[in-house]
DNA sequence: GACTCTTGAAGAAACGTTTCTTCGCGCACA
DNA sequence: TGTGCGCGAAGAAACGTTTCTTCAAGAGTC
């Protein structure tokens, strides 16, 4: 019973007889120290099951040992964001830090302060978002995951996919597959991933002399908006035969509004997602997509903001992340028209 | 330039010409002090933009002003998870405190300590969870959102929705709809959300002299997992002509196998989730689902939390959250046969 | 007028580290 | 025989709070 008490660093001195100052310097790897006596405290610390006060720790060193995650406020791609922030809890816990998760609500979002975190990693950053410039002003190192279209120079570091190599290959696909007119069912652009995809569209379609077929949804959409805007590609261009959706569950409203239209998928029309779901797998059919790596992306995001902190990096860094293009039934080959 | 100086509590103290004991007391209402002082310091700190570091305050207290939250190791039900996440950092926030999401792989799951976190959320607890033992062993509260199936002892509070009565007004939903026959994709008894779902269908079935119809799904699936469970449980049993899934992605692949089958929806089956989502409304059709509010559900974990370490509630505590139905048009009423 | 009580406020310890500075000592070098 | 230097290790300050204890002075009581 009662609260057992902690080991402190006083204990472990005792224990090994020496002064409190190796203990700490035989630990951190520190002082100069024979590696005798290291290993000496380092085993008796092993044994007395010592571990260094975090909250102790960081007072000294005035750090919080802590990583904010700072998400979009949408109510769709959850899916998505909750791989990244599993994978970067991950990736911090592995460099002895700890991920908080920012609030959603804008008067919890002005709370947001620099003594409660060492650094901060931003999903999605909106071109929109006001919070963004005070978040600059925190006087943290922010690491971006996608670039910002705003102001790039608030970022110390930003992990990014080659999203548009990847829509391009994606785009080649559907050519392959048969598709002669690609519509896109794109994201508004106030984010980079939006844009890439767009402009990848736009590069795609004029090298192939194809005219450009666009029908936007916002970023911070619903499941409505986006069954709308698909439903109203369809409706304005018949002669589509193959759409690419952008936003997470846009291809489910692409291939909903086909079916009201009695347009067959794959055999009149080819389907696919920039932004792989499980959904996508159970969908009639399952809709080809490209997986993301959300985990990774989260991984690396904190990987990147941990080797700034430490100062194994620093200035503007960027980190690639891989993409990989899953094929499923909605992009069967079709017989020319 | 410079990193901008901390404004410490010496400085109120000076600046108020006052005792950094009466500044303490002054801003936590502790002592005993007269208004009139109380209100200078007050002010004279807000003057000064002073807020007290997180870390000395922790140190001092033996606190960490963070919870945790301890998500189980899926790769389905992520939207859910991340409402439930986002809801909980609010609510953190409200109070002062931090989420920290816990990491998933499980080298890192031993590194949970208790010196990173005041009190934990654990999120559907697992019977089959190792890492539960060693984080009641932790010796801070914890706070399981939907009831743990294994030791409840471990918990210091509960937030549990009324599963049973919400899949009972979802079953008497199917019925007046003209279903006969309903079957359910159920989940692995592990967590106590799948038991429940199990536990009323159950009882529906035999208050209403019905044969239970249950394929099973493991609580930790896949896509495939639920397409085959679904699959397999048309197959076996033709009559069905309603059908409930308990996990999220169930009924994506109820429908999908249906439709295989040539089973139209709603004509000749009923589907439903006993999880909303928002693929859920875009499906072909839409499919009827209950709304578990898993933001409330993060919110009300957090609150519970918050009190407990307040003080403001003790032992076990059991908080209730509303449920909502949704229907949609996979419920539509059909004609009997 | 001696006493207790209450009020208002200050002093100082403590929380558990890290790190800056100092110190003794032995050894090589001129 | 000093002098300087590298090594090994310890002392003590500092991080910024909270809180336990103490204390002076005024008010009330008999």
């Amino acid at each position: 019973m009662g609260r057992p008490k902690r080991v402190t660093i006083r204990d472990v001195a005792k224990a090994a007889a020496v002064s409190i100052t190796t203990v700490s310097d035989a630990l951190n790897g520190k002082g100069r120290l024979p590696a005798a006596t290291r290993d000496r405290v380092v085993a008796v610390a092993a044994g007395l099951g010592y571990h260094a006060s975090p909250n102790a720790r960081r007072l000294r060193q005035g750090r919080t040992g802590a990583i904010g995650l700072y998400l979009p406020d949408r109510a769709s791609g959850l899916d998505y964001y909750m791989n990244v922030a599993l994978g970067a809890a991950d990736a911090a816990f592995a460099h002895d830090l700890t991920l908080t998760l920012m609030p959603i609500r804008p008067d919890a979002r002005q709370k947001i302060s620099a003594d409660l975190l060492d650094g901060l990693i931003v999903v999605d950053p909106m071109l929109t978002d006001p919070v963004l410039d005070t978040l600059a002003g925190l006087d943290v190192p922010i690491v971006s995951c996608e670039r910002d279209l705003g102001s790039p120079a608030r970022f110390a570091g930003v992990v990014t996919a080659d999203n548009r190599a990847a829509v391009h290959e994606l785009l080649g696909h559907l050519a392959r597959q048969g598709a002669t007119t690609t519509g896109l069912l794109g994201l508004a652009g106030d984010t980079a991933f939006g844009s890439d995809v767009r402009a990848a569209y736009l590069d795609w379609c004029a090298a192939r002399g194809q005219p450009p077929l666009i029908s936007q949804t916002p970023f911070v959409d619903s499941a409505e908006s986006r069954y709308q805007a698909a439903d109203q590609l369809l409706h304005d261009h018949p002669e589509i035969d193959a759409v690419v959706s952008a936003p997470e569950g846009g291809a489910l409203g692409i291939l909903h509004a086909a079916e009201r239209r009695g347009i067959r998928v794959p055999d009149d029309m080819l389907i696919a997602s920039c932004v792989d779901h499980s959904s996508l797998w159970t969908a009639k059919p399952p809709i080809t997509a490209i997986d993301l790596n959300p985990r990774l992306m989260g991984r690396y995001g904190a990987e990147l903001l941990a080797d700034l902190l430490e100062g194994r990096a620093e200035g503007p860094v960027t980190r690639a992340l891989p993409t990989r293009l899953v094929e499923r039934d909605s992009t069967l080959p079709r017989a020319p028209r």
